[in-house]
DNA sequence: GACCCGAGACCGACCAGTCGGTATCGCCGG
DNA sequence: CCGGCGATACCGACTGGTCGGTCTCGGGTC
């Protein structure tokens, strides 16, 4: 416990490994279900090494969550930064989530599945960013609905947890191969949200 | 291996017992974090009477979804049967849904978290289940595209899968003590898609 | 020759499931 | 109405194995 607060985190070869196997092996059979020997294995490092670059299990789901979380926020700050109209802000937010949830479907799942097990302080961090997003669209919808822009159909936050509902759900549902494309998904679902947002 | 294929499954209050403390503890440990001695603990009863009425750990989690999809199922034959309109069928079925996975949301979060735990054979019995009901939704919203009664604003399945989308997520955000009563949520949901769906 | 990266044997805790056993009850022949 | 017998309900110590994490040490690099 008191040898090592939080662990290099330096990106290197043996880091990157340990991370693409943690994240294989948490989305295919569940976090508590992976052993640290299974990851290392994979790797193809040993429980020396891990345990160098990360100070615990736990580490290396929190490191999954924010490498996500933090690539999402970045394009959230960049988008809303275009001062499009709502509705075209609307349109790139949905197709970045579903391009940022289809490209990391794994850490993706990981999160969808296990982020309840962060303890206290990951835990709070990971919800706070995850409530930036949510309150973003929830705010762009709410004005839109008070300037008269979109129809009150239904309240802001209501549209907000149906667009997250169906993003949040994609890991369960999206393969790769399948017949759609993520971009051809994204404006089915922008169309759907803007026809119901629609004066 | 031979002592008892399958156990009597007789509902005893011993029976409810260890059912309802099972569901407690994995919807808030999740199904690996928690012990089958934490069970029995909370259960008041020994090892030995959980494992007189259950096969294994895992036969305890298939018992959970079963209770809770067979319900569904039921629910969903019922409203069927009534042969009411296309937007009143939707209507009672997303009202349906929500008030079951908010009246049952230990039993939800469970299914939604540890679905993929299951073994082949059970797993694909729950699948199979899951989707009868995804497929009704689907051919209900594809059949009233095809009359001209909804409009052609996305494609059936994408609807299905955001009506699915936000009600499988509920158990991640919603609380009883919240708000909004699940009724109200269901009228928002309706009213949401079937604006997007109005011609 | 100091320092960092990585190796892998090792530890105590814990886990799912087993098994030999006891207690309680319904039923049936006399 | 009774005695006994098979079946069901339940008990809890025990086992073989796995787990996350630690620790000591080798070897390469500046």
């Amino acid at each position: 416990m008191s040898r090592s607060a939080a662990a290099p985190a330096r990106r290197t070869p043996v880091y990157d490994r340990i991370m693409e196997a943690a994240v294989d092996l948490f989305a295919e059979k569940g976090f508590d279900a992976t052993s640290v020997a299974e990851i290392v294995e994979r790797a193809a490092v040993t429980k020396g090494a891990l345990y160098h670059y990360f100070a615990s299990k736990d580490d290396l789901l929190f490191e999954i969550y924010h490498r996500l979380i933090g690539a999402q926020l970045s394009d959230l700050d960049r988008i809303t930064s275009l001062g499009l109209p709502p509705d075209e802000t609307l349109r790139a937010l949905i197709a970045d989530l579903i391009a940022s949830t289809t490209g990391n479907l794994r850490e993706a799942a990981v999160f969808g599945r296990e982020s309840h097990k962060l303890d206290a302080a990951h835990s709070s961090a990971v919800r706070a960013d995850r409530r930036r997003y949510h309150d973003a669209v929830r705010t762009l919808v709410e004005r839109a609905q008070q300037d008269g822009t979109f129809a009150r159909t239904a309240p802001a936050e209501t549209v907000t947890l149906i667009i997250f509902g169906m993003i949040n759900q994609m890991p369960k549902w999206y393969r790769p191969d399948g017949p759609k494309a993520p971009a051809e998904l994204a404006t089915e679902l922008a169309d759907f949200v803007l026809a119901g947002l629609r004066p």
